[in-house]
DNA sequence: TTGTAAATGCGAATTATTCGCAAATGTCAA
DNA sequence: TTGACATTTGCGAATAATTCGCATTTACAA
């Protein structure tokens, strides 16, 4: 279903400006990332994008995330013992924390940590493409 | 050959203290991850473990490494897009930055990074349980 | 409207990692 | 020192996430 995409032509924009075509199936998956809050794995969503266009498939799903990682649209959070999550690149950086005992995946607010990492990297002479930090910690 | 282990039994006694049992096949493999100051994934320890004792399996080597990285004796560093990589745990705390160039895998120098990150999820109301970072990075 | 490179679906292939099980062995108590 | 037994091991098979090959479809520039 195309028209979630019409209602948003940012999308169509960002494909584009980016040199990528604006199919149907790229339309429907990033209507579902966007919309969702929490942060997807493929198979997340693979269901979820399934409900409303069932032309997309799971190769689909995994090579658009992964044509959006590189284009810069989209963040992969990498897991250390589940596959991989998704989330549409904030504007605002943030980091995430797995809460051990209840598995959650929380955002942290604030961009301090970024921030400080850009620093460091700029004074190792290195310039930050990504960064993917995954704190697992518990509650005190 | 257990000649290495007896040179430190620093080993031993870690592995007692975890609770664990100080096998020749884990001696073996402690001695070449502690003398390696790169980060060698499960496959380059299991071929220079090898070199000096043929009797360590790949499976050992896997189950090795968990059960040592729960102990909190080695860290382990989940690449994205590569076989995992491994330390041993660091008595000053590193992050990591991939230069995405060379392919190589830095160290960063400094505590600072952990340390924020340790007062932020404290702030947050959690206690860090380990935490990955891999930054991703090009030269200037 | 059309030519063509890019994207897709399908299912097979790949690959890192885990698992099951029988045999071997480290450790602790006697 | 010895024996008992839980732990650890090797092996190969199993699993699971992800990628790939290929024939077909499709977006879109001209």
């Amino acid at each position: 279903m195309v028209s979630a995409l019409k209602n948003d032509p940012d999308y169509r924009k960002m494909l584009r400006d980016a040199g990528l075509r604006v199919t149907p199936q790229r339309a429907s998956i990033i209507t579902i990332l966007s919309e969702t809050d929490d942060h997807p794995n493929v198979e997340d969503l693979y269901e979820k994008t399934r409900a409303l266009d069932d032309t997309v498939s799971v190769a689909t799903v995994y090579r658009t995330m992964s044509v959006l990682e590189n284009a810069g649209l989209v963040r992969k959070l990498v897991m250390d013992d589940a596959p991989a999550r998704y989330e549409m690149m904030p504007q605002i950086d943030h980091d995430h924390l797995v809460d051990l005992d209840s598995g959650d995946l929380i955002e942290i607010p604030g961009t301090e940590i970024a921030e400080l990492m850009s620093r460091v990297a700029a004074e190792m002479g290195y310039q930050i493409v990504s960064h993917h930090t995954v704190i697992r910690a518990r509650k005190t």
